[in-house]
DNA sequence: ATTTACATTAAAACAATTCTAAACTGTTGA
DNA sequence: TCAACAGTTTAGAATTGTTTTAATGTAAAT
């Protein structure tokens, strides 16, 4: 069974059917051994280039909603003019480096397991994440 | 000496010049005895609003980030198509609540500090914001 | 009072994202 | 097998939050 016809499964499963653009895009950010973090921006711009295909805009972000709706991929709090996406969708969190503009995974052995002791009545918590934001020693914080 | 003296004389010491318009947003922001968290869009409505005063909304956002830079404001990590500031400068995490898009203080009695073993090698850390996104027990996800 | 550098302003520009409405395509079931 | 339906893609327009621009205004130094 290639990878293919997994990711043809795995969205029939969904309930998402497996179309060209889906599959495709399912090669971008499933195949690579890595997990990764994107825009939706870097995103179009790996299907252009690496693969010769042209997705709509409105698709990309269609198909990013629908996966992160599924929990195939996690949205990362950083205020920032754009999102960025995880396709590492356990526990875990990062570093932002204000320079780059690049998140860094924070592996659970860099960091202690947040205890929260309050909780808010009739809510249930959705997520816990932390978000160290860094920059050069020399820079003066944005 | 009465409140907008010391906003004057305040600001003078940040090296802003006090204008009607810093003045009328110190009044504002700082005012209140409890800190609140607020959009450009909620503050721009108060002022419209309380106030009988009309600030450009460039000025409103100069503004907001010249208090930013100074200190006076924290800008809250959240994913979303807005920006919140937090008028609570000391260290502190948030709730967020994903139905009302509401942020919520999160004591430092309710969370255990965050210990991070972890730094990236040139950079230096800026801040560690912990998000806790919450919504009501029958919803489903985001 | 004059000058100068800093601030404010409305409007235009911009960038990320969402919406729209028409065309297209998996899938279902006759 | 194929028609029909519902879900999907698409280009482009619309929307939203934010920044830029260039002209005008104003606090403060001379």
């Amino acid at each position: 069974m290639n990878n293919i016809s997994i990711y043809t499964e795995k969205l029939r499963e969904s309930g998402l059917r497996p179309t060209r653009q889906r599959l495709k895009i399912c090669e971008v950010l499933f195949l690579p051994e890595k997990t990764f973090h994107f825009t939706i921006n870097d995103l179009t711009k790996i299907i252009e280039n690496k693969l010769s295909e042209k997705i709509s805009l409105a698709t990309v972000y269609n198909t990013i909603h629908a996966f992160k709706k599924k929990g195939y991929l996690k949205e990362i709090s950083i205020n920032s003019d754009k999102s960025y996406f995880d396709t590492n969708v356990t526990e875990h969190h990062h570093f932002f480096d204000e320079d780059t503009n690049e998140l860094i995974d924070c592996s659970n052995d860099d960091i202690d397991s947040v205890n929260i002791k309050k909780n808010i009545t009739g809510k249930k918590i959705k997520s816990v994440e932390v978000l160290i934001k860094v920059a050069s020693d020399n820079q003066n914080q944005k």
